[in-house]
DNA sequence: CGGCAAAATGTAGACGTTTACATTTCTACT
DNA sequence: AGTAGAAATGTAAACGTCTACATTTTGCCG
């Protein structure tokens, strides 16, 4: 009859007869107990449907097995893979993962932070909500102060001494206008995260770089969002509103692309008459079709690096990791 | 001067010479401390980087503010929706979500369950590995003995006394296969989940009741996988490969269907060579060209419903919920 | 069969926080 | 000014586990 609902060791102790202590060494350190004992104490065990209690077995230690991910927005298809590799070699170090999404609010990054922090986690993985020169969390100088191992993803956080794995912005930028004007277009639309995101600014050189490049007169016009769908769709809805016909639409993230094929079709366009790249892509999705063409970037890649330098740091904390760059590939 | 790693609460009672009493009182219940010795306190805690820590905190409460969610399959963009569904509401409680992928191994699921309860999880959301019958894993007894709520999704655990929100399966199943013969296939290729999935199997049903009404001669082949690509892919593969030639393929899931029309496509089929049919789908996927008609689930919803039944069932034990049914929607 | 090392087990206290139950200190009224 | 009651703070113990250190038991040798 086993009623209660959770045992203890103490539970188990009072049963073979013997002190927490033993019932703890016999499941941690089972070499150091009599082999009968042993073989008692996880039979109870195993009876009573022990498990332990996290919280009391780290609550000395200061450890916790825990691994946190913060992440700008899960809507990003981009995450996916990125949430799978780290799940999976988590998983293989024994390390769990505590998930957090923002959605772009700083205040809820900041309670992530904070909640993470009680949680004792081992290491963080932060994407973070914005990458402007200007945005400086005030949970930064926390986060450093505890010395817990923290890798960025994608979004690089100025000034925070943190090191991260990041997508080959500028070259991706370049690559992909360069993809366009071969094709023909001379008057490119793109549409890019917040205009002071360093990943907007650093594609968008990019990009400048390739119209420079190219002999012809060409023409470039900007639009600023968030590198999410909504505000893509609305702006380049105004943007052909007011009848403005570019060639192509370069969008600087796969959420702003999908926007922007949104506004063309609502505008009657079609991809033959508009020209589209982006970069990123969502996985599976060029089965369906007509493949937009884009800079991919291996996203599992990226979380695969991320854990294993937070891994690595957490083991090491001599270890001081450095800035990784993931090439794109381009698909046309 | 604030070198130490992490302050507590004795820290910060030191400083101000009171009890940690007093602090913990200053931080969880405000009035009833006295306004000068509360400022105090709070200022202070800001100065060292308080942040309490969460093990201590909810030793004794057994309780954790966390709640756990087990996917059998991060690959499947089905559960992109539902993680994000779930980490919203759940943040609005203030619950932190503890992710695991348990990849389809049955070991990888105990011990994500057997982690779970070392966490005090405060309840679990749980789409499990097989909805077999047959599949009784042994970490349901201890499950049900700790009284811990389960929410399921998806797939039903035969025998689990979880209430959970789930496909509606058959429907979907008639649906498309009705969709199929409209469209005048007469020989249809069903790629499902594996032989004994209680999903498999009623979506099956509702395919040979749609069947069963055309009046004319009709040919079901059916192939089983494990509603992952790579064997979908496999089994299409060696079906066309031994000269068969069906009118469409029906993917029982958004994975298997892929699989499928990658088989086609080397096989040198093209969409219109052979019909296609899915459930599920890839979430944005349908702006790239040709969707692929499907009866859709709106994962969002799945996702919202688990976990608002799961924190209902959290406030109050006694709440008995009930299974969820979520309709598909068909488009073609 | 005494003695000694190794093996097995135990004792006490700590981790950081909260809680039930004191005790002290105000406030205000007579 | 004395006192009741409220307000503010304190004391002690507990949550479940582990660790350092102590004690007991065992096995083996001469």
């Amino acid at each position: 009859m086993t009623k209660p609902g959770k045992a203890t060791i103490t539970d188990i102790a009072r049963r073979v007869n013997m002190t927490t202590v033993t019932v703890s060494r016999a499941l941690n350190q089972p070499e150091k107990v009599k082999k009968e004992t042993l073989a008692q104490i996880l039979e109870v065990a195993r009876e009573l449907n022990y498990v332990p209690n996290a919280f009391a077995r780290h609550l000395k230690s200061r450890e916790s097995r825990l691994i946190g991910l913060i992440t700008a927005s899960l809507d990003n298809p981009f995450y996916g893979e990125i949430i799978k590799a780290i799940t999976r070699e988590a998983k293989k170090k024994n390390y769990s993962l505590l998930l957090f999404d923002t959605d772009g609010s700083p205040e809820l990054e900041a309670r992530a932070v904070d909640t993470l922090l009680s949680y004792q986690v081992s290491g963080i993985i932060l994407s973070v909500i914005s990458d402007d020169d200007d945005y400086q969390p005030a949970y930064l100088p926390k986060l450093e102060m505890t010395r817990i191992p923290v890798v960025q993803i994608d979004r690089k956080l100025s000034g925070a001494p943190f090191a991260g794995v990041y997508l080959e912005n500028e070259e991706s930028g370049y690559q992909g206008a360069r993809t366009l004007l071969n094709q023909g277009h001379r008057h490119i639309l793109v549409v890019g995260g917040p205009e002071r995101s360093n990943i907007t600014l650093s594609r968008l050189k990019g990009i400048r770089r390739a119209l420079g490049e190219c002999p012809d007169p060409t023409q470039l016009d900007v639009l600023y969002g968030d590198y999410t769908r909504e505000p893509a769709l609305d702006a380049v809805s105004t943007y052909l509103a007011s009848g403005k016909r570019p060639d192509a639409i370069f969008g600087l993230n796969i959420l702003i692309t999908l926007g922007s094929l949104e506004a063309m079709r609502q505008h009657g366009f079609s991809r033959t008459d508009i020209g589209l790249f982006s970069i990123d892509h969502v996985p599976y999705a060029d089965l369906y079709g007509d493949p937009i063409p884009c800079v991919s970037h291996d996203t599992f890649q990226v979380g695969l690096n991320a854990v294993n330098m937070l891994l690595r740091k957490i083991d090491n904390p001599e270890y001081q990791p450095v800035d990784q760059i993931i090439k794109g590939e381009l698909k046309t």
